[in-house]
DNA sequence: GATGAATGAGCGTTCATTCAT
DNA sequence: TATGAATGAACGCTCATTCAT
């Protein structure tokens, strides 16, 4: 194949400014989310993220379109990193229950404990804000949902056909209680020390929930 | 000498006054509670309130300090709402069991399709308001999350002071569920109609998730 | 003469009313005053007077046409007070200067450091208020400089005549410096223990000034 | 090589901007200072002020903190002024005497009748507004009054040190009396015309007090 | 006479966004 | 690309005054 040349003169000085670019999309990026995490999105204005960043309120205008796109492009971040974490730590694993496990932990030690800001954006500034960034909220739930729903899909095997609506209410229950338990002990309390304990207690709910849900399943069957 | 009570006119006058001077403290209430759910707190302005109340703006700020305060005293009116309705139900039942359930289906079917308004208050027009009014959100809950703890205090009987955060944790895992259950079937779709459902597999998986968590404490005492 | 009765129930009860309308009138002015001096006029709400004096907003305006106006009628007090005071000592004194100097005296001591409220009213609270407001300080000036005027020229005798701006100068001067010393003083200083001192050589001063001002005048004439 | 310098363009931007930001906030304290001695300050809106400026009401606070730093800045610019004025009068003159006069005469001639809304500001819009300007206020005055208090000094030489309240207090009262005398004669009466007659008799007082005070002075020194 | 709830025009201030340089 | 001064609609809140009871 014959790629244009990628060193000649115009190209790199091209790249350079590709590369600046990005970097500086990034700051901003970041600036914003420390922002709006510490001071809250409605308290941030632009021109502290532009002061911090040390650029000028233009330069920020020019990265993006306005201060719902930086929230929308944070939100999209957030949903990227933790579609990867989780993804990644559902492949391994045995049994559909050990793999289903895998990412609930993921969730809890890779996630929440190393990304707390992103917790922060997607549970509380997110929240309440325009109609536009409350859907892109929904749709990242809606994902997450769907991944808790195909993982247990395959735990409950053959018997989630029967009545759709049980295991998507299963995995909206099972998704809240990830998400209020992260809130409660990293956002309202820092509990990130017990996060151990915290996890394996809420991985044990969730096991139980998922076997009696199964069995009525299996009960239900039987009679019909 | 016979005096008629001297101060009975003044009295029947203030009680009458004190009466209407609630009324309309309720009526704004209400006005301000349905258009902070239709529009947002944010997007309410005071002036709306005023006209949608056929008032004076001047007159809301006689009856409330300011807009913050508006939505505080919503909260404390649907804490007191909830903890009615829970504790009602929590009253009827013979088992322990039963009367956790009781209380969780009365969550759904009287809380929140009773009063869906509370719900989205709660949930999304609180959220990242203020420090104060988070404050306020986080009482809730950790109300909320206690009376769940001493309701399931009785179903786990004497395992629970081993360790009490497993209680808490499960706590904050049940209220996380019926939260998002309530968010996702209220608030983002509207499936009321399937409200019946809904509520008894959340409470089936809630019920799962306990005695797993029971067993688990069971067996932790028998090796000990 | 055949006055009509006074001591007829109508009228004792008419009287009574007079005597209580008067004492209401009073004390709403004196908290009036105190809260002006406290925390300024502008700042001081008809709802914080009302609730100082313990009566309804509305009760005072039935006594006293609005906000202005209260502090008009202080202001009249005030001119009538400082009247009464610097007459009565102009009475005392064998010389015009003996009488002028007492005069001068009794400002410091009896006025300012009697009534250290009436001074602030007089020389800051009322200042930039109104058009009406700031010409009835000018009349009360004016009234004062008058007098000062007056006191002079039984000083200044025969002399005052060939030009009248010079003693109307002289007494515009005299009052400017009672004022501002007066204001450094007690409003900004507290020095009110060294009254004694500073009053004499304020009158020293003065003494001076008129001593000057004459010898100037006469040799004017002895030129002319 | 031979680079430009490569920070001399954006230097020259730089200079340009700060110079026309500079020309911007005097043109709009022009416009303030106007309208202030115009209608008084609390009756200027900020609206009123951009329109007269012919400017946006967002660039009157792109250039001033607030309404009162709009009035702090115009105090500071006035006592920077009216110390400019009275430095270089006291330059010329053989005497501390006649040093004195020269400063007295320019307090009227130079200041007030070349600033008139200097004195207005200074003496009427800037009282009883904040805590913080009657601060500002007291500190010009202050430094007037010691600017005085060191003329004078020069004038009563050794005598002062015996007691410093009493050219304290001298001082105050002739700062207190060019005061008012400008008042009466250039914001309540306009006798502009008339202001060499003025200035003469009020420096003519003065200078009589001066002397009177010198000579109480010399005669306690000779009794003690 | 007294009450106090109601009024609503008015004002200071904010801040996302733009655009000439 | 970057800058930062300029914009102006928008909003929360105040408070002197009124008036039905």
């Amino acid at each position: 194949m014959n790629r244009a040349a990628p060193d000649r003169p115009h190209t790199i000085t091209a790249l350079r400014r590709q590369r600046e670019k990005e970097n500086r999309t990034r700051t901003i990026l970041a600036t914003a989310e420390r922002l709006f995490c510490e001071h809250g999105y409605p308290n941030t204005k632009m021109q502290d993220i532009a002061q911090e960043a040390e650029i000028a309120v233009g330069t920020v205008y020019f990265h993006f379109r306005n201060k719902e796109d930086l929230l929308l492009q944070l939100m999209d971040d957030i949903a990227f990193n933790i579609r990867n974490i989780l993804g990644e730590a559902f492949q391994n694993g045995k049994t559909p229950m050990e793999r289903f496990e895998n990412a609930g932990r993921a969730f809890f030690e890779k996630f929440c404990l190393g990304h707390p800001a992103h917790l922060i954006i997607l549970l509380r500034e997110s929240v309440g804000i325009t109609a536009e960034v409350e859907a892109r909220r929904r749709a990242i739930f809606d994902r997450f949902k769907e991944d808790v729903h195909a993982a247990i899909s395959e735990v409950m095997a053959e018997y989630v056909l029967s009545n759709p609506l049980v295991a998507e209410v299963t995995s909206v229950a099972i998704v809240g209680m990830l998400e209020r338990v992260a809130y409660q002990y990293l956002i309202w309390q820092d509990r990130s020390g017990d996060m151990d304990t915290i996890t394996t207690e809420a991985l044990s709910f969730i096991r139980g929930g998922l076997r009696s849900v199964l069995r009525n399943l299996r009960a239900r069957e039987n009679e019909g």
